[in-house]
DNA sequence: ATAGATTGTTGAACCGCTTCGATGATATCG
DNA sequence: CGATATCATCGAAGCGGTTCAACAATCTAT
């Protein structure tokens, strides 16, 4: 392997003008540095990224840590990580992938200094990597809102306001008795922050506008989807409009629902919040809120290196808005009367 | 942050005596040991990776190159990634993540000296990376069998022998007309390595149990699943078996077929190619063969890690062995006779 | 013509660790 | 008892870059 004192001996010139060549630290003739660039094509070299590292205090690599156990919604992680790793190449950065589970990983990466900063996804109100995250030298980023966030950066979707526009939308729509399917009851005990603000900015919304409002936990699988259903029907009959937060078991909802005899949106308009992809990948669009993983991933990758190259810069927090799109799913109670019984109508007059 | 030579001092010994505490490549007397070992913990001491990549050239990072589009196979390649981080944990090792979109990953982390090893997934028959991985200076493992794999260690499930048996079993059970749904058209075109193997030993084994055996592609979608499933049964009216090689097309060929009318096992009898989580996960279980994919992604690190131990380790393949696990889909094709027309029967007869 | 500023380049120190050869102290043997 | 082997530790030379102070050469203003 060449080294750079090689493409300066080549070049006829010094290291440290090699340097200043690459780095564009320093001005450089145009003669010198056509010299240099020509060595270092010919010689083919690159960096050694070890001493890169150990000379600038630079690695060129940000940390991610990720849930890698098989989850309900391995679809929405991939887009994230998606996202950060192809905005990280955008700065001229790497992406070393760390699991949740591997606790000490954190630490490793932060006070071995194999990474400039970190950015950790899925977190959970009370995350137990806040304070490791918190004592890290390098900058961190969450995708997710923790209860103490003090000093660090944090993305997400503003679930708050995605859960409220469900509701706004259906409850413009003339629906008054609105039902929602979330997340499995592990994410609901483990007080992950984003199923929580979602189901926050529901029940406000629905208390605001005078619905009736009725939510549950949903499994992942297929069974669990339909028993959520069965369930959530039992415990509120009458509902017109339904919110599903899960997108694991989003096709599996859709399709109990209409075992149940109930069309869509006839009968019952359904409105998701998942990725876009998904809602427009099924047989009938659905009417959805989009969850923009692969822009937050995004946001997550520049506000570390904004906080890189400034570290004066003090720690925020960006919810992006939510978008409701309305597709297929959702229809005015009104139209839905015409195709029904006068019972739901009635109903929707309570 | 603490260096080597404070923990030195601290200890009242050289810089080399700490080191060879840390690494043990030189005995150390016991209460010398104890010192150092109680000035590292004291100072909270931790290498400085970059510096120890330099002088030792080891950087303790594999790199993954990985596709991270939002492919038909998030599940599985999850699993794979799972697998190859756990296992290089295991090894003391971090994993740098590579996209399949990012062409110059593999040439950057090679010649950078990011990483001792590389590791590939999802590799074609004639894949573009097959050349870079070869000149690279690192070991590099395949996960997927490529035309040309001189030189270069692989590791994958015996797609051949999946393929095998599924019409093995099948055949046994008494069916002689079979149908196969497989990879999307994308896939095929690509001749992406695993699905032509599959579909070879399959063929073979058609073939030599004298059945008949109808394959076709199949999208990942619902109604790409149903399309295809009704353009099978229109070429082949009478099958009574299918084997289905597309983990997010299964479920929905599962309801498409009782669509059809067809009772599983009884009409017809189903036999997946997935994940294991995937097969027993549906309402009903699939008889189905396991890509073990945790499994061959902690193979592709052993091996990685052992062409590093010793350089003269000549690279290997190893394909897994398939095993096919009976569930709930698939039945003799006396007891399917029991429940339905003579016709199909007699079909099984020709 | 000369002091001062600007531009382009250099030499050398340093980043933090590994590893090899050397050294002194003990143990082993004929 | 002296010669030799073994054990534990040390000093110093890298590993391959970055960066700073300094210097030479050229340009501007007086």
């Amino acid at each position: 392997m060449a080294t750079i004192d090689d493409v300066a001996k080549a070049a006829g010139v010094s290291t440290s003008t090699v340097s200043y060549v690459l780095s564009g630290k320093r001005p450089i003739s145009g003669p010198t540095r056509a010299r240099v660039e020509k060595a270092i094509r010919d010689l083919g070299y690159r960096p050694h990224a070890g001493a890169r590292a150990l000379a600038s205090s630079r690695t060129n690599v940000i940390a991610l840590v990720a849930p890698l156990r098989v989850a309900v919604n391995v679809n929405v992680i991939m887009e994230f990580v998606t996202g950060v790793v192809t905005a990280a190449r955008n700065h001229n950065y790497d992406v070393l992938l760390l699991t949740q589970e591997d606790a000490t990983g954190i630490d490793r990466v932060s006070s071995g200094s194999m990474v400039d900063a970190i950015i950790a996804m899925d977190i959970e109100e009370d995350d137990p990597r806040i304070p490791l995250l918190k004592a890290a030298r390098q900058p961190a980023v969450l995708i997710g809102l923790p209860r103490d966030n003090a000093g660090l950066s944090c993305v997400d979707l503003d679930f708050f306001g995605a859960g409220a526009a469900t509701i706004r939308h259906l409850a413009h729509l003339g629906h008054t008795r609105i039902g929602m399917l979330g997340a499995p009851t592990a994410v609901w005990q483990r007080h992950t922050s984003f199923w929580d603000r979602t189901l926050s900015g529901a029940h406000y919304e629905a208390t605001s506008k005078g619905v009736t409002f009725t939510a549950i936990p949903c499994e992942a699988s297929e069974v669990g989807a339909h028993q959520s259903v069965t369930e959530l029907l039992r415990k509120a009959p009458d509902i017109t409009g339904l919110v599903v937060h899960n997108e694991a078991a989003l096709p599996h909802v859709v399709a109990a629902l209409r075992d149940t005899g109930r069309a869509i949106p006839e009968d019952i308009s359904v409105v998701a919040i998942c990725p876009q992809h998904l809602a427009t990948s099924q047989p009938q669009p659905l009417t959805s809120v989009t969850i923009p993983a692969t822009a937050i991933g995004k946001v997550a990758v520049d506000m570390a290196m904004q906080r890189l190259s400034d570290p004066e810069q003090p720690a925020e927090t960006r919810l992006l808005a939510a978008e409701l799109t309305q597709r297929a799913t959702t229809a005015t109670l009104h139209s839905a009367a015409e195709n029904t019984s006068g019972d739901t109508a009635s109903i929707g007059l309570m």
